[in-house]
DNA sequence: GTCTTCATGTAACGTGTTACATGATTGA
DNA sequence: TCAATCATGTAACACGTTACATGAAGAC
């Protein structure tokens, strides 16, 4: 359980609103742990609730105005302890190996565009990664905050890198397929 | 979801019943598509209702009875268009790379022996996996199906690499952090 | 005035997780 | 006969997803 953390940090790296949490979250936080602005709605709700975050006052709580949050001395504690916490790495699950696992049974069909596909998705992604790579972190910054979360950027790059790889394997594999799978 | 076709998956290559499929997840189709018992009766009992599975008869199905399953004609004609759908790549979400991000706000605390766990959690993984290989797929044996199984397999031996490479890099930069993480 | 966009939500539902329940079979 | 193990479930709940609802502000 893992999305109020994820909601701790974003807003203790800067006090936000629900929809600024929500884009943040589909350009920074979200590449390594996804979320809907429904989902963040919910959990703001039960962090305010917890007493972990509270809302900025001044403007009045009304539907439809922004409402901005900030985290509260027992949020960072909060978040502290969760970093500390250890956890086994999540079993994979993958509809792709899936996929292709089925496709041994049931012939490969089309898999080969879907491979394809996949690799230009990929291939954005590490683009994407790149690009963020090379302007939030030029070089020269090292302080310990940064030199950590382009550790995680460099997680996300890798990550895109083996994807790339195997895609490429895989590719050229069902391809290769007797009666060719594409 | 894909929990119904990866278990169309495992009962085409051998029927079964709900336990030795639970076992067969947890050293097989489940590196891949994790799943539960509890889970995985439920879903026995969805596609028996669909009628794309069926219960062998003989035995008198009683609660504690061995109750053994196989795919019917519309569950492999489902299984096939399934695996000829296309569906893009989910988001990752990993709360060891969240955690890293949360250590640039308040702190890496006891990260370093969190990383060199999970280390040690993927070197064996890697390990289950190369047994795997050798054992299931010896040189010589490339029959359509097999060269499939053979490259989910190789993925999730790459996916275990990217970790292990990354962990290492990250293991040596939170250990070079200022204030010494672990 | 109306349309679009910003912004915050509600509702319904499906999947995944955790804890527990029940019956059959086997060996001490 | 007791305990352990095999085998199949039920129940409750948390989390994630999809679709929709509502209000405010600014553009035209």
């Amino acid at each position: 359980m893992s999305l109020p953390h994820a909601i701790l940090t974003a807003l203790m790296e800067k006090p936000s609103s629900g929809l600024e949490l929500t884009r943040r979250f589909d350009k920074s936080i979200g590449y390594f742990w996804s979320s809907t602005h429904q989902q963040i709605y919910r959990e703001l709700g039960r962090l305010e609730e917890a007493g972990l975050i509270r809302a900025l006052p001044s403007e009045v709580p009304v539907r439809g105005q922004k409402k901005e949050y900030e985290v509260l001395p027992d949020g960072s504690a909060e978040l502290a302890r969760w970093v500390d916490e250890s956890q086994d790495p999540k079993p994979v699950r993958d509809a792709l190996l899936l996929r292709i696992r089925a496709a041994a049974v049931v012939g490969p069909q089309g898999l080969g565009s879907e491979l394809r596909r996949h690799l230009e998705l990929h291939r954005a992604q590490l683009a994407t990664y790149e690009a963020i790579e090379a302007k939030d972190f030029p070089a020269g910054r090292d302080a310990d905050a940064d030199r950590l979360r382009r550790l995680v950027l460099r997680g996300g790059i890798a990550l895109e890198g083996f994807w790339l790889s195997w895609l490429e394997e895989a590719l050229a594999e069902v391809e290769a397929l007797s009666g060719d799978g594409a």
